[in-house]
DNA sequence: TAGATTGTTAATCGATTAACAATC
DNA sequence: TAGATTGTTAATCGATTAACAATC
């Protein structure tokens, strides 16, 4: 199979949003015509993007719901299970912890770690807060797949490369800097505070024009 | 000034982050050649990018990093005030309530809102949380400029919408759905749930291939 | 002045949109 | 069979990269 582009795959978890709702609502089957509607974007761009993946309608029908639900899903690894662990247990971290639908689709959250003293011990959904310097045994132990990094970027990359060098495979990557390894190993970055100057750099574009 | 394109904009904030840690380091100049090469992208990338907004280097030396980071800085917006409120004031509201380092990026936080009877009245950083019956009343006696939305999606479009005939002019929206209004309202998503699923596709396409 | 490096034009590449034949 | 709508090819548009003249 062709590589899918990057863009194209950024789209996907925006259709599987949709598709849900849909579902919710009962319906059994959309064209591309109303799906762009619903979603503003064009037709074309809907059924190229899934016949990078061979194609999920039928001509003169359209798209059956449930099914291109499920097959996205499929896509975006949601029928697999993925053990997740948190490091650094801070607001931010227990946000994410506490994140209602990640037990539906496949994400098991088993541990939170932290550095600060003040923190460790305490109680969580997910067991008390450990100690980070367990960390590094916990992920061996307990196979774990993605580590959420939520914490300064001062002690993100060292501890990320420890990570990596306990078998970690991908990161959730919120702390202020870019981590890279090498090509096998994933990193998802999420930049809060470039969001908001996005947001600011429009307000500021239309306070000058 | 022509239209300044998505993806142009999405970079500043990655140069502005990259330009602010050279300055930490005290370094004065820095050409498009080796600014590409520390952030993993092309200097003609580079350049055409700047050129966007007339240039700011100067041919045989390079760019001052203080002066360019000071001219993305205000293309960002940075040098103005944004007053912003947080409306959630959930694990995740409280994250960015205390995020450091808005203050110094001319972000000025006033207020949590929340409706959960157990949260009002609980303090924090910016005063007690409050209750977010009185949320339009403030918005429009304190001239906020800027809502986080930091709640569930069943509720987020509502307030929102109210919010905007109470004068704010921009959300920076975590709620689970999309939200849009006439143009000249500013909405920032950010879907936490949408880029964990990116990485859960790429370990599938990894794992698949 | 010579060397360096930008600003900018031209070439290439990739993504989006349009069109339509295939087919349910 | 006729109508609808996909899958797919072709055309267009925009973004990235390469090249180089301008100029510090």
């Amino acid at each position: 199979m062709e590589k899918i582009s990057k863009v194209v795959v950024s789209r996907l978890p925006r259709y599987y949003r949709y598709l849900d709702e849909l579902r919710h609502q009962k319906i059994e089957r959309i064209s591309s015509k109303e799906l762009s509607k619903l979603m503003n974007v064009t037709a074309s761009q809907i059924r190229q993007d899934f016949n990078n993946f061979g194609g999920f309608g039928q001509q003169g029908y359209g798209y059956n719901v449930d099914y291109l639900y499920e097959e996205i899903g499929k896509l975006l690894g949601l029928h697999e299970k993925h053990k997740m662990v948190i490091v650094g247990a801070g607001n931010l971290g227990q946000a994410i912890a506490n994140y209602g639908n990640f037990k539906n689709r496949g994400f098991e959250i088993t541990a939170l770690f932290d550095r600060n003293p003040n923190l460790i011990g305490k109680k969580t959904k997910y067991g008390e807060i450990r100690d980070i310097k367990n960390v590094y045994d916990y992920v061996v132990e307990n196979q774990i797949e993605i580590v959420a990094l939520t914490l300064p970027k001062e002690a993100a990359r060292e501890i990320a490369e420890k990570l990596v060098s306990c078998g970690v495979r991908a990161f959730w990557n919120f702390a202020h800097t870019d981590l890279s390894f090498s090509d096998d190993i994933i990193v998802e970055n999420v930049h809060l505070s470039e969001s908001l100057m996005k947001l600011t750099y429009r307000i500021a574009e239309k306070n000058h024009q």
